[in-house]
DNA sequence: GGACTTACTGATAACGATTCCCATTATGTG
DNA sequence: CACATAATGGGAATCGTTATCAGTAAGTCC
């Protein structure tokens, strides 16, 4: 509580607000532990394990179960206020997908595991072009650059 | 065996030897089971997970064992000669990377898990875009477009 | 061609991430 | 404030994958 008197304000801090909204309008109730799992998804800059956010809440002297995250994320997933990113580890993350279409994509190294975020508006041109010709409805689409990062080399 | 006067023959069927002559040099024995998971790859014509290989091998009678797959699999995605393909639902699937870089990329359906593959030159040349002016050295990348197949519309 | 080293193999145990189940708690409505 | 029921935490169960181990066989060196 109170750290809403930061500097920098991201577009993305409307998040919170609107998952909040969303889940309030599908008629679910809003107990301890979902509210406190959705601030830490609002509060991470890119994606994090269900295992990741349990040990967060826990290291904050939350008694949040792991069950309840892998059900938040999951109710979350399947009403699109997360996006889940899988980087070849085995481990399913999350992170907010923002109402205004804004969206990154990873870069993963294959030595540490270490995962980055990138943006690039020619690539998702490039996507919504290939989106039009095929016979799917697309609804979404995951990049993955795969590399050895900075540190690694 | 006995299949090689198939009519069409595709760039990709150079895979099968390419493979084999790599694990050579690499200096590995071929046992039976190495060899007919190699066979079972270079027939498919997208990713397939490991119970999936499995389960075809032992349709047609053979009594390879579950670990002999995964032990393969692991060994030729660390050789770079399978890609892993992750599509959100928790299981690898593997499918051969053709040595003169040619690759597609997956449609998959969110609704009831099919898979199909698309390739985009336009695309390509924009992850190559990407890959230069990142910090990370990047060796692959990967693509799903996620949504609706003409089945399950 | 036969002995030998050691990679390969299949079965099964172990493991880790995720899901399921159930008794308890707590939300929000009337 | 009582009530119906969604939400919760703990732990058992599940499932994909990996590790272990003893038996088998590939390739090498005579």
């Amino acid at each position: 509580m109170a750290e809403r008197d930061h500097a920098h304000q991201h577009a993305t801090d409307a998040w919170l607000p609107h998952a909040t909204l969303a889940l309030r309008s599908a008629g679910t109730r809003s107990g301890g532990a979902r509210s406190a799992i959705l601030a830490e998804l609002a509060a991470q800059t890119c994606c994090a394990s269900a295992q990741e956010i349990h040990t967060r809440l826990r290291d904050t002297g939350s008694t949040i179960g792991i069950a309840s995250v892998y059900r938040t994320l999951e109710l979350l997933h399947g009403m699109g206020l997360v996006t889940r990113v899988d980087t070849g580890d085995g481990v399913a993350r999350f992170e907010p997908t923002h109402p205004g279409g804004e969206h990154h994509h990873h870069l993963v190294c294959t030595r540490c595991g270490a995962v980055e975020a990138f943006h690039d508006d020619a690539l998702e041109e490039a996507i919504h072009r290939v989106a039009e010709r095929v016979e799917f409805e697309v609804t979404g689409h995951d990049i993955a650059l795969r590399g050895i990062c900075s540190a690694c080399r």
